[in-house]
RNA sequence: GCGGAUGUGGCGGAAUGGUAGACGCCAGGGACUUAAAAUCCCUUGAUCCUUGAUCGUGCGGGUUCGAGUCCCGCCAUCCGCACCA
């Protein structure tokens, strides 16, 4: 007996489970099938899954699905990002081991995820902070170093000074830490490097090849290298006119002097601070040069702020700039004259000023440049500030004048004018002349700078990947030997005071060099998490006990054919997987150089926020849904009916208290009600908003389709129902080409209107092949729904190892079209005729049209426009 | 400032240059029911002189027999980057 309603909360567990007894989602290495690595952003095992994992994981699970039906051997794996900071501050807070809290979580979410249904390979589950993977990671890390890609060298870092750790960019806000609030330093630690710049040309040129990135993340990736081609050249300074030669106490343009110094400063010359160099992406524009610059922090602005209190002052105001981007776009471009001047190149009689400026960065090209105003905005402004010459150098049309007028810079093509020898020569041509000459007359040379650093690994934590070498006082630097490998994490830590443990530790820092066999001590900082999920892909398709990966099996599933995660993600993890995998190449451990094929940055799930303006401090205090009655165009709330203000629909957040959890709903829903909702309607790539009318629907259709399945009948008879038939034929063609774009709302909408033909239509065989096919194509979508209805009518097995169904291609096409008969462009009559009628035909069924003949209103027809199966228009 | 994306009913959104608003949600009306839930049916872009017509895809132009779609110029919103030399 066919149960009256589909009950979710027995068929999702009861499914789940014959999933897991016939393993039907393992990924078979020898299968003969053609294969499919469809992969998911592994989540960082925080404790519970958000509902954007639910999004994410429910969009990769339909097209693995849907692959495995249409015949692929598909991998579907699933793992966690498990090391990080969280773990730490857990166990700060909550004297709990890093470790027994992360493992926890990842059997919290691993349930979380079973109850979804998602058809995941759980025989290559791995986890980033067992000793099996990070111990193959620091295997990986030594033959990258041994291939010279990994050094080391001090470096500067944020360091949080209460907390006694580095911290990343990221986690400083204004200057503060983001845990301790304390003042964040800049300290000069020795730092493991990853040389990513060795491969900046080649990850940028990678680019072009990744036509199934979206355009956006390819762009971020491409600014993010930031190639700039250019000359880099000296500038030399001037001897002072007073004779002394050039040094800072020839400056006097302040006036004071507060020096009691009585040991004279050496002139600049001897400390080898007579020159700068500069760089330039213009080098054209060398003969409109006004001015030189150099940055705040340039050890020349140094040397002079020595003798110069005034120059002290200026640059200790630079610093005290904000950093944030409001302030950055408002910040004037300010400088300091430091009364030296520096010989033009091209002509040493021409002589330029050197200012300190504020809008000149240390750490971009030489932290020093040379300004050609008329042809730069940043220059223009400044010059328009300090009175300095403002020179065209290159031609704008007609307007050639040499003293260029305005406040805008020309930044276009033209060619050079006022240039000497250059005079003529379009930009380009220019460009290259003067690099040629500045390097036949040895005084700069053509470089390219790029916007992209070396990356920096060491992290001075506990949670993390140990970073395999020893420090050895007569050997040096020492590299773990492999056979030691893994380098595992010490269990008795101490969390109670603040910094590294690893450091702290009494004795697992302790071990003999490996070379000489002297004491020796182990490198006490782990790797950033970042490399962990720089390699992990490989891991889930060949994971050996005895070594990273097998080049053979890679060979078989990578690159990854179809990656899906968060545009969050565009610039650090996508590109250090793109450096990691290109490094592998490098060094000849695998054969190809871009991990992921094709690649898919999901939307946000937001929702409406509720709140409600605090009398007291005008500041709104929020509630979540589900203490919130929702009315059609109002909310109140449950509590005691007062009404509240919806407000806009942003990202779930915990501080807005519009977050829906994943458990309740699929609880309340069931599984497939949510995982339908997480595709209908919004375009994936775009932000999806939570309703509770819209889960509720979804709820309502996994009921419909249930009792529709319980109608099928292999034995109902009836006329030919043809529509019906080319219908079918035709929706399971567009899900098709939907999945495999990943346009699921699409999809999701072909199926309603199967769904409404099928209920629609009078009992026939068609209509039995229609309820048997709307079966298989919700299969990927609402698995559970589609294994029980699917047992119900008796098919063979589980529909999760169903053939998807077959298109007729001589159904997919109409016999009957539809004509839009338009008079002037105005859509007057349409006409139903069979497909392919003649054009003549068509031209007199248009004309005899009521319709038509009254809009004519007996004007003359001139022209007739007859797209066949399409439309006709009259023209009068 | 630079780069990118988006803009269509009350809402989410469909539409190879060819019938704008598929499909879903909301709303309204009706059927069934003692009643409710559930379900089913109908209506649902706006306006008007309602058997039909006019207007309508952010705004202003243009190309075309025909434009949401193509071109030119704006506006707004969102995202990313940012004194990058």
């Amino acid at each position: 007996m066919t149960a009256e309603r589909f009950d979710p909360a027995i068929a999702d567990t009861r499914w789940q489970r014959a999933w897991d007894e016939a393993q039907c989602f393992r990924a078979d290495d020898n299968s003969p099938k053609p294969r499919s690595y469809v992969l998911e952003m592994f989540p960082y095992p925080s404790g519970r899954i958000h509902i954007g994992h639910v999004r994410n994981y429910t969009m990769g699970d339909v097209l693995a699905r849907t692959k495995r039906m249409q015949g692929f051997e598909v991998l579907h794996p699933m793992g966690w990002d498990a090391f990080g900071m969280p773990a730490e501050n857990a166990a700060m807070e909550k004297q709990v081991h890093p470790g027994s809290w992360t493992r926890e979580n990842i059997a919290n979410m691993k349930a979380q995820l079973k109850r979804l249904g998602f058809a995941l390979d759980w025989s290559r589950e791995l986890a980033t902070c067992e000793p099996d993977y990070y111990g193959q990671e620091q295997a990986l890390f030594l033959d990258l170093y041994a291939a010279g890609l990994v050094y080391r060298k001090e470096s500067a870092v944020n360091w949080d000074p209460v907390d006694m750790t580095v911290l990343a960019n990221e986690q400083v806000i204004d200057g503060r830490g983001w845990r301790s609030g304390a003042l964040v330093e800049k300290r000069k630690l020795s730092q493991w490097f990853l040389k990513i710049t060795q491969f900046a040309d080649d990850l940028l040129d990678g680019l072009g090849e990744l036509d199934k990135w979206p355009e956006k993340v390819r762009l971020m990736q491409e600014n993010w290298i930031g190639k700039s081609q250019g000359l880099q050249f000296t500038f030399n300074i001037l001897p002072s006119p007073s004779g002394e030669g050039p040094g800072v106490g020839s400056i006097q343009t302040s006036g004071i002097s507060l020096s009691t110094d009585p040991t004279p400063t050496p002139p600049l010359k001897e400390r080898g601070l007579s020159s700068f160099d500069v760089f330039t992406t213009r080098p054209d524009t060398l003969f409109g040069a006004s001015f030189a610059a150099i940055a705040a922090e340039h050890p020349l602005a140094a040397a002079v702020a020595r003798e110069n209190p005034e120059a002290a002052a200026f640059i200790d105001e630079c610093r005290r700039g904000g950093t944030t981007a409001a302030e950055m776009e408002t910040a004037e471009k300010r400088g300091y004259d430091t009364g030296l001047q520096v010989a033009h190149p091209l002509d040493p009689s021409l002589t330029l000023p050197v200012y300190i400026a504020n809008f000149v960065l240390m750490d971009y090209g030489t932290g020093a440049v040379f300004g050609c105003p008329a042809h730069d905005q940043r220059d223009l402004d400044f010059a328009r500030k300090y009175g300095l010459p403002v020179l065209r150098v290159v031609a704008d049309g007609d307007l050639t004048d040499p003293v260029f007028q305005g406040n805008e810079a020309y930044t276009g093509p033209g060619k050079l004018v006022n240039s000497r020898f250059l005079d003529g020569m379009e930009v380009p041509a220019a460009k290259a002349a003067v690099i040629a000459r500045a390097e036949a007359e040895r005084w700069g040379e053509g470089k390219t700078v790029w916007r992209l650093r070396d990356w920096g690994v060491s992290r001075q934590r506990y949670w993390g990947t140990p970073i395999p070498f020893i420090h050895c006082e007569i050997c040096g630097v020492v590299p773990v030997p492999k056979k030691q490998l893994p380098v595992v994490l010490p269990e008795d830590v101490d969390f109670a005071t603040p910094g590294n443990p690893l450091l702290r530790h009494p004795t697992w820092k302790h071990v003999d060099c490996p070379q000489c066999g002297k004491p020796a001590t182990r490198e006490t900082d782990t790797l950033d998490t970042f490399v962990d999920s720089s390699w992990y892909f490989l891991r889930f398709a060949s994971q050996p006990a005895d070594r990273p990966f097998d080049p053979a099996v890679l060979a078989k599933w990578l690159p990854v054919e179809q990656y899906i995660g968060g545009i969050e993600h565009a610039i650090l993890h996508l590109l250090y997987a793109r450096f990691w995998t290109r490094a592998l190449k490098h060094i000849g451990q695998i054969d190809f150089a871009e991990p992921f094929a094709s690649l898919f940055t999901q939307g946000m799930v937001t929702h409406e926020t509720y709140f409600r303006t605090d009398a007291a401090n005008g500041q709104p205090v929020y509630f979540s849904p589900d203490e919130v009655t929702r009315g059609s165009d109002s909310a109140s709330l449950k509590s005691d009916g007062s009404p509240i203000e919806v407000g806009r629909v942003i990202k779930m957040s915990k501080s807005k208290k519009n977050v829906v959890d994943p458990d309740d709903i699929v609880a309340k829903y069931g599984a497939d009600a949510v995982r339908w909702f997480m595709l209908s309607d919004s375009p994936p790539e775009r932000d999806l908003p939570w309703s509770e009318a819209g889960i509720e629907g979804c709820a309502r259709f996994v009921q419909r389709l249930w009792r529709l399945f319980a109608q099928f009948d292999a034995a109902a008879t009836g006329a030919d129902d043809v529509k019906l038939r080319r219908l079918t034929h035709q929706t399971v063609q567009g899900v098709s080409d939907d999945v495999a774009a990943l346009q699921f709302n699409k999809a999701v909408a072909r199926i309603y209107a199967l769904a409404n033909a099928t209920e629609k239509a009078s009992p026939s065989p068609d209509q039995q092949t229609a309820i048997r096919t709307l079966l298989l194509l919700v299969a990927p979508m609402m698995p559970h729904l589609a294994e029980e209805a699917w047992s119900m009518i008796g098919g063979t097995g589980l529909i999760a190892e169903a053939a998807w169904p077959p298109v007729d291609p001589a159904l997919l096409v109409e016999d009957e079209v539809t004509i839009a008969v338009q008079v002037k462009g105005k859509l007057r009559d349409t006409l139903t005729v069979a497909k392919g009628t003649p054009r003549d035909e068509l031209e007199a069924l248009a004309l005899a049209s009521a319709n038509v003949q009254r809009a004519l209103d007996g004007a003359e027809v001139k022209k007739v426009i007859v797209v066949p199966d399409r439309l006709v228009n009259l023209v009068i």
